[in-house]
DNA sequence: AGGTATCCTG
DNA sequence: CAGGATACCT
């Protein structure tokens, strides 16, 4: 049913739309949440696509040589404390918009996947980018789950296993050192205590602690068995963190000794992008992605100096790198790299640094994909697992990037959603925010705060399953489900599809109101809205146009059902997501090919026009078939809406028709008449006249002589099934239908013709 | 399981 | 007249 073409357009632009986003994205902590969910689905893309390209430098080797390394080195360093606070305040600042609606995605095509490094040809100002995202969203994620955990009684850091875990862990104690090291995410099976109960006991108790009504009696104790302990692991981390910042200290001098002992003019664009990507820790710089590096030159002296205010944490990237770098190098060139690491300023070889800068710029872009790649792979793995019970249990517990968990649960594609859409989805849901330091943050707009917590709760309703659940709303609304569709034209449709931003927000702009009212007597029939006053079709005009308004309140309808996690949002009309969108596309690819219609004279939509004409052939056909159908309203594209729509047009006539039969014949009735004979249907009877009123209002048209019979026929059949005393039988009035149905004549040809209306009234 | 028809409601 | 529910038919 779903175009698959048309679905992986409506993914590659919503793709690209994110990729303008993150391009775009403003100045630091005011980043939007839709710019900053460009962050993590970039990511994760490269996480993923990086897997196979990073093996040779597996960030686990390297991280754990560092740390032998300036284990080994240190002893300590002075200055850790006043810059690491400073960078850090920064970074927990940037932290939420971070994870707020970071997306992830497992489709990433190709290209967009390929590492900056992968891709000599990338732009320096596009490596940058990618860099500072990287780092950017990395911090983030890190810092939202050891938030996350800090809030829950947990478990136990296993002693040893991963070192980058560690390093993560150690940097982000910093942040949080009232924070108890909880690692339940991340805790390997191999769990030194307790595993099996623990592991997964523990999410649970950090999701029961989040509901007051629950009560974890059943957990408390085990809680305080584990406090203990975590306050002997905490003590442990900070201690291990105190030295990884001091070892991290000593690296970021080492790391910009050589380079202040670079000849700039060459390396102009590596210092820049060095520079830049950590000075965008706190700033973003929008000027970046049209400036090249070199114009940047003399930011060099600012951002020595931001390199004070940075998170550690990115020195450890940079450590890293650097230490690799110096690995290989060492390898082939030994005593360069130590005329190199201890000269400050001392004019290097020029041509020979500059080669080295450059090598030295690889092995950093690449030792950092393939730490994050490792990273974020734990994480995600460790996230991705449970399957959390019940939303509200769900969301404050975690702060993962939200569209992880569609992403890496289902594998579908979660690009439907957009950073607008999710933020229409949960703009409307109140969530409580656990996160207090979050939710204060300056400069964050309360919903992209919501957001933060509340996307991982509602993705968890799956793309996939959004999907059944339109299928099942569909068939709910059963043959009726697509009546919006005509609205929907694909013109417009593609419009909205190609997301600019206020369409996109609106799914169902005035625009794709526009109902196609094309007139069958060749005179359009106008506009859509607020034409309804004059016109002699007016009364069908304007009920048409009821019609369609119906339609689109059925439409949201449908779309808060779909949600089904908010309370409607006053007046917003914005509210449909993105998946209703892709559904009512895959039901318009389904019903019609996309608008070869568009120019001819075949329309998609049934006018007012369509709806005379229906009545009018009742006067020969009350049971058309929808064969029947088909042929006389040739200039219509039938689709199931269509279809269903003509047989409800009959059926509502039949059930006046009927009605006013039933009424009259009782009428007679009580009238005192006692024999069919007397019963008549003639032009001048009231019953006619009610017919008549009603199927031919204007009467424009004369009735043919049949219609007269039939309704005779009709009328006496119920005169003699009520006087017959039948009519105490709930489905008394079947067999009348029986008997009528079948005296059902052939239309005239004429009604074949889209003009037919024209060409009828005016004989 | 889907298409129709009817009933009921708005 | 449309929606929704229900029932029947296939």
């Amino acid at each position: 049913m779903p175009d698959h073409d048309s679905d992986s357009l409506l993914n590659r632009q919503t793709k690209r739309r994110r990729v303008d986003i993150g391009v775009k994205r403003t100045v630091g902590n005011t980043a939007s949440a839709a710019a900053a969910s460009n962050v993590l689905r970039k990511l994760l893309k490269r996480a993923n696509s990086y897997e196979d390209t990073m093996m040779p430098f597996p960030g686990t080797t390297i991280i754990s040589q560092l740390l032998k390394n300036n284990m080994a080195k240190n002893g300590g360093g002075p200055e850790r404390g006043e810059r690491g606070d400073r960078g850090l305040s920064n970074a927990s600042s940037d932290a939420p918009q971070e994870d707020a609606c970071s997306n992830s995605s497992h489709d990433s095509t190709p290209q967009e996947c390929l590492s900056p490094f992968g891709r000599p040809g990338l732009a320096p100002f596009e490596i940058e980018r990618l860099n500072d995202e990287h780092l950017r969203a990395k911090r983030a994620r890190v810092e939202n789950i050891i938030r996350g955990m800090s809030h829950s009684p947990s478990v136990v850091v296993p002693a040893a296993s991963r070192h980058e875990r560690d390093h993560e862990m150690d940097r982000d104690q910093e942040i949080d050192l009232d924070c108890p090291p909880t690692q339940s995410q991340q805790q390997a099976p191999s769990s030194p205590r307790g595993g099996e109960v623990c592991s997964s006991s523990s999410r649970e108790n950090k999701r029961k602690q989040r509901l007051p009504q629950q009560q974890q009696q059943s957990f408390t104790q085990l809680v305080c068995q584990r406090k203990e302990q975590k306050q002997e692991e905490r003590r442990q981390l900070k201690l291990q963190l105190e030295d990884m910042q001091k070892q991290l200290r000593q690296l970021q001098e080492k790391f910009f000794q050589i380079y202040d002992s670079t000849d700039d003019s060459e390396h102009n664009d590596l210092h820049n992008e060095l520079n830049n990507d950590i000075g965008n820790m706190s700033e973003d710089s929008p000027a970046r992605s049209d400036t090249g590096g070199d114009d940047r030159g003399g930011d060099d002296l600012r951002s020595d100096n931001e390199m004070s205010d940075l998170d550690p944490g990115h020195f450890l990237d940079r450590a890293r790198a650097l230490l690799q770098e110096q690995a290989l190098l060492a390898g082939r060139e030994k005593p360069r790299r130590e005329g190199l690491s201890r000269s400050k300023g001392q004019g290097g070889p020029g041509s020979s640094m500059h080669a080295e800068g450059k090598q030295l710029a690889e092995t950093l872009k690449q030792e950092l994909n393939s730490a994050m790649t490792q990273v974020v792979d734990t994480v995600v793995k460790v996230f991705a697992k449970p399957p959390r019970p019940t939303p509200q249990q769900a969301f404050p517990s975690l702060s993962i990037p939200p569209e992880r968990f569609p992403t890496t649960v289902n594998g579908d594609n979660p690009n439907f959603h957009t950073a607008n859409q999710r933020l229409q989805c949960f703009g409307d849901v109140i969530i409580p925010n656990p996160l207090d330091s979050f939710t204060s943050m300056p400069g964050m707009p309360g919903p992209t705060n919501d957001q933060t917590e509340a996307l991982p709760l509602i993705v968890r309703k799956t793309p996939s399953e959004h999907h059944h659940h339109h299928h099942h709303q569909s068939s709910a609304v059963g043959a009726h489900g697509g009546h919006h569709h005509p609205i929907l034209h694909p013109s417009s449709l593609s419009a909205s599809m190609g997301f600019s931003p206020p369409s996109f927000r609106h799914p169902f702009p005035l625009p794709l109101m526009g109902y196609p009212f094309q007139s069958p007597l060749g005179g359009p029939t106008g506009g859509y809205l607020g034409r309804d006053r004059s016109s002699p079709d007016s009364m069908d005009l304007s009920r048409e146009t009821t019609s369609l308004r119906t339609k689109m309140a059925s439409v949201h309808h449908l779309g808060h059902h779909h949600r089904s996690c908010s309370p409607a949002h006053p007046g917003s009309t914005a509210e449909l997501s993105l998946s209703l969108i892709k559904s009512e596309c895959s039901d318009l690819q389904d019903m019609a090919d996309i608008s070869p219609y568009s120019g001819s004279n075949i329309q998609e939509g049934l006018s007012p026009n369509h709806l005379k004409k229906a009545k009018l052939m009742f006067f020969y056909s009350r049971y058309p078939s929808s064969n029947m159908l088909k042929m006389f309203f040739s200039d219509v594209k039938f689709n199931r809406c269509i279809t269903s729509q003509l047989i409800k047009w009959f059926s509502n006539f039949r059930e006046f028709y009927y009605i006013q039969m039933e009424k009259f014949a009782r009428q007679s009735i009580n009238d005192g008449i006692t024999g069919v004979e007397e019963m008549g249907v003639s032009r001048d009877s009231e019953l006619f006249r009610a017919l008549n009123m009603h199927y031919n209002k204007a009467n424009d048209f004369e009735v043919p002589e049949r219609f007269l019979e039939v309704a005779e026929i009709t009328l006496r059949e119920f005169f003699n099934a009520i006087v017959a005393g039948k009519d105490v039988d709930p489905s008394w009035k079947k067999a009348i239908y029986k008997v009528i149905c079948k005296l059902d004549s052939e239309v005239p040809e004429i009604f074949k013709s889209p003009n037919c209306l024209q060409e009828l009234l005016h004989e």
